[in-house]
DNA sequence: ATGGTTTTTACTGCGTC
DNA sequence: GACGCGGTAAAAACCAT
C-alpha cells in the first residue's frame, strides 16, 4: 500500500510547540500579566504571579490519525506495547511440599499440621497477587489502547468490569493476557455505542486480528454479553469529522441510514459499508463532495463497496418518496 | 470442511477538467 | 492525460452449518 495522503499536514494534527515550549493565552485574573501554557510541564500558569489556572492539561484524544498501517507506525506515540515480562520466578516463596526440616529430619505430627495449613496460605496469598498483578497490567494495556483509539472513558470502565468478570470465570488460562485485554476493549466499545473496527484494534494490539476475533467470540459466548451488530450512525460523527462535512451532512446521512433501516436493508451487511455510503451519498445532496477513495480512506472499506450501497441508499430513499 | 453471501481486487470504459 | 465514477468478473473473506 502506497502513502495515500499527500496533503499529510492538513490533516495530522502534531502539536507545533515543540521549540518554544510556552505559549500566551490570555490575561490574568490576579494581576493582569500573561496566562501562559506550559507544555512541558503540562500547566497553565499566570507569568507574572504564578497563579496556576489549571494544572495537566487534559489529552483531549488521539492527536495523530492514521490511514493506513505504515502511517500508524510513524505517528503512534503510544509505541509498542512494553513487555514487562511477568516477573515472579524465584520471588515467592514456596514451601516443600515433603515433611522434612531443614536438614532432611522428619517433621512431629504436630509440625506437619502447622507445615500444611502454612502451605493453604501460602498458596492462597500467592494466586490472589498473581491475580492482581494480571489485572494490573490488562488493565494498564486497555487503558493504552483505548487512549490511542481514543474511546471515552465509560468505555474503558465498562472494559475492565467485564476483564474482571473474565478473571472470575477463570477464562485465562490458554490465553494472552494481551488478547483477553483487546478482546474485552473491542466488546466495551461496541457496548458503549462507540465501535472501533477489529482492524483499528489490531493496529493498537499486541496480537493478532485473528486472535482478537476468536478471543472475543469466545468471551461473549461464555459471558453471555449481549451485544448486537454495531449500528451503522455510530460511525457517522468520526467519519463526517475526518472528511470535515457539516452538521447537515452529517444529519442527512443519518436520515439515509433511517430509511434504509426501516426498509430492512441492511441485513448482513456491513455497519461501516452503510455508514461509509451514507456519508459519501449525504456529501452529494448537501454539495460538500468528498470523493468516493477519500470516504474509502477514512472508512476503510474499499470504493467499489461504497457504491454499492449508496445505491440502495438512494433506492430506498426514493421507495419512500413514491410511497 | 462446506456452501452461500458479502467484500475486495483488478480491470475497463466513459465523461470531464 | 489524469481523475472521478460506474460496472463486472473472479478471488478472498466471512459466517453459519
Amino acid at each position: 500500500m502506497t502513502n495515500p495522503t499527500p496533503n499529510e499536514g492538513e490533516r495530522t494534527r502534531v502539536r507545533e510547540q515543540t521549540t518554544e515550549s510556552a505559549s500566551v493565552v490570555n490575561e490574568c485574573p490576579e494581576c493582569g500579566g500573561n496566562i501562559v501554557t506550559d507544555e512541558v510541564r503540562g500547566e497553565t500558569v499566570c507569568d507574572e504571579c504564578g497563579l496556576v489556572v489549571r494544572e495537566e492539561t487534559v489529552d483531549p484524544g488521539p492527536e495523530w490519525r492514521a490511514f493506513d498501517a505504515s502511517e500508524r507506525g510513524q505517528k503512534s506515540r503510544v509505541g509498542a506495547p512494553r513487555t514487562k515480562l511477568m516477573h515472579d520466578e524465584g520471588m515467592s516463596t514456596n514451601i516443600s511440599w515433603q515433611d522434612k526440616d531443614a536438614y532432611g529430619r522428619a517433621l512431629s505430627p504436630r509440625q506437619r499440621q502447622k507445615m500444611q495449613r502454612l502451605r493453604t496460605w501460602n498458596e492462597r496469598f500467592r494466586t490472589r497477587d498473581s491475580r492482581d498483578r494480571n489485572l494490573k497490567q490488562a488493565l494498564g494495556e486497555i487503558d493504552r489502547m483505548a487512549s490511542a483509539l481514543g474511546l471515552p472513558r465509560n468505555v474503558r470502565e465498562t472494559a475492565s468490569v467485564i476483564y474482571r468478570r473474565a478473571l472470575e470465570e477463570d477464562l485465562l488460562p490458554g490465553r494472552s493476557i494481551e488478547g483477553v485485554a483487546t478482546s474485552v476493549l473491542y466488546a466495551a466499545a461496541r457496548l458503549g455505542g462507540t465501535p472501533r473496527s477489529l482492524d483499528e484494534m489490531a493496529a493498537v494490539s499486541r496480537v493478532e486480528k485473528d486472535e482478537i476475533a476468536r478471543t472475543y467470540r469466545y468471551v461473549v459466548r461464555q459471558l453471555k454479553l449481549e451485544i448486537e451488530p454495531a449500528d451503522p450512525q455510530s460511525f457517522l460523527p468520526r467519519f463526517s469529522s475526518e472528511l470535515g462535512l457539516s452538521e447537515e451532512a452529517e444529519h442527512r446521512a443519518h436520515q439515509l441510514l433511517q430509511t434504509a433501516k426501516d426498509q430492512e436493508i441492511h441485513s448482513g451487511k456491513s455497519p461501516v459499508g452503510l455508514a461509509a455510503a451514507a456519508v459519501y451519498a449525504a456529501s452529494l445532496l448537501t454539495n460538500e463532495k468528498v470523493t468516493q477513495s477519500e470516504v474509502s480512506d477514512v472508512a476503510n472499506i474499499s470504493e467499489v463497496t461504497i457504491r454499492n450501497r449508496y445505491h440502495e441508499l438512494l433506492e430506498a430513499e426514493g421507495n419512500i418518496a413514491s410511497a
